[in-house]
DNA sequence: ACCTGAACACCGTTCAAGT
DNA sequence: ACCTGAACACCGTTCAAGT
């Protein structure tokens, strides 16, 4: 039976959690789903594209309106949320980082953040700022946070050294950027115009 | 006459500053420096330490004691320092932020920034965050902007998207971020133990 | 000590030709 | 429309052998 772009999502996206983002190749996919390598490049133009769309893949439903009523709770859901999307696949973090060099600030995400701010009282262009801030922040911890994480599980754990007892744990961590985050647009928020247009 | 270390590091960063990342191979390294491919595994063991070897001397320097006197001086200070070395080479934001995956975090810049904090009155572990939350922030900042940069110059820009006209610049923009990130640190300052070792 | 020659085991991508 | 076969132009790394 036929292949379906659906279907070299889907087999990219088993490859990416069974090997890792290293051992995702078209080659290795092709074989995968029983195709010669060129059979991919019908479906998607590149592997740059391929890439692209298991970011988005991966990002869907973090971008969704935030169910809390205070905007910093608010702003705390989708950081959260966009977290976990990215701890949900191995490697999740350093894919969406790379393939997203400048555009998850093209993002529903940054739209959610940025309006969530305007809420909060900032002006348009500052809170624009912000959410790119928030992002970097996010992106960048969780990246981090992964990486370690897989480190430890590929054996170079001493007993004291394992995440298990790791203080503060990873989420504690999460939680006070995120807290020195919204501390300073809480500042912001209380002051006009922090920003200049030259 | 004979190759050093020093000179394939020279070589490959001339490669850097001339061709990008992408180019860096070691094959087209060894080309440079009318050696075969082999012969660099003599002075460096693998790509990945060359790498990171490279990384090191784009941020050597950034990492000198400030000379500022307020605490809040002192790490914008640093954080211009950093965000002014990886953006001295081409990709350097890039190269940096994959090749400390997680070693940025492990870093000299790391500890002048939490010494920076502690001073501030913030307690150590406290410090420690605080000091990797910058760091991410400024990384993925100039990621983004490098990345927008290098894009720009090549081809795909209209007039008034010219980061010439670009309202507003990458400096305003990165400055936001780093306020936003010091009114949070003055606002951590101020209160007593806000992590909880569990 | 330092490097060559030559290989090994891969990559992403293209494209005429087949069905 | 969708895929094969086969090639093109590369990679990083290893290692016996040379000097």
């Amino acid at each position: 039976m036929q292949l379906r772009r659906q279907d070299v999502l889907d087999g990219a996206i088993a490859i990416l959690d069974e090997y890792g983002l290293a051992d995702l190749t078209m080659r290795r996919l092709a074989t995968s789903l029983h195709v010669q390598p060129g059979a991919l490049y019908w479906h998607f133009p590149n592997k740059q594209t391929l890439l692209g769309a298991i970011a988005d893949h991966i990002l869907s439903g973090a971008d969704a309106p935030s169910t809390e009523q205070l905007w910093d709770a608010q702003i705390s859901q989708i950081a959260h949320r966009l977290r976990d999307a990215l701890l949900s696949r191995r490697d999740g973090a350093e894919l969406v980082a790379s393939t997203y060099a400048s555009r998850l600030t093209t993002n529903r995400i940054r739209e959610r953040i940025a309006a969530v701010c305007i809420r909060a009282g900032l002006p348009r262009v500052d809170s624009e700022l912000t959410a790119d801030t928030l992002l970097y922040y996010v992106l960048g911890h969780t990246v981090d946070e992964q990486a370690r994480l897989q480190m430890d599980s590929a054996g170079a754990l001493t007993a004291d050294a394992s995440p298990m007892f790791e203080r503060p744990d990873p989420t504690s961590k999460f939680d006070f950027g995120l807290r020195l985050f919204l501390d300073g647009v809480r500042h912001a928020a209380s002051e006009p115009r922090s920003v200049r247009i030259r």
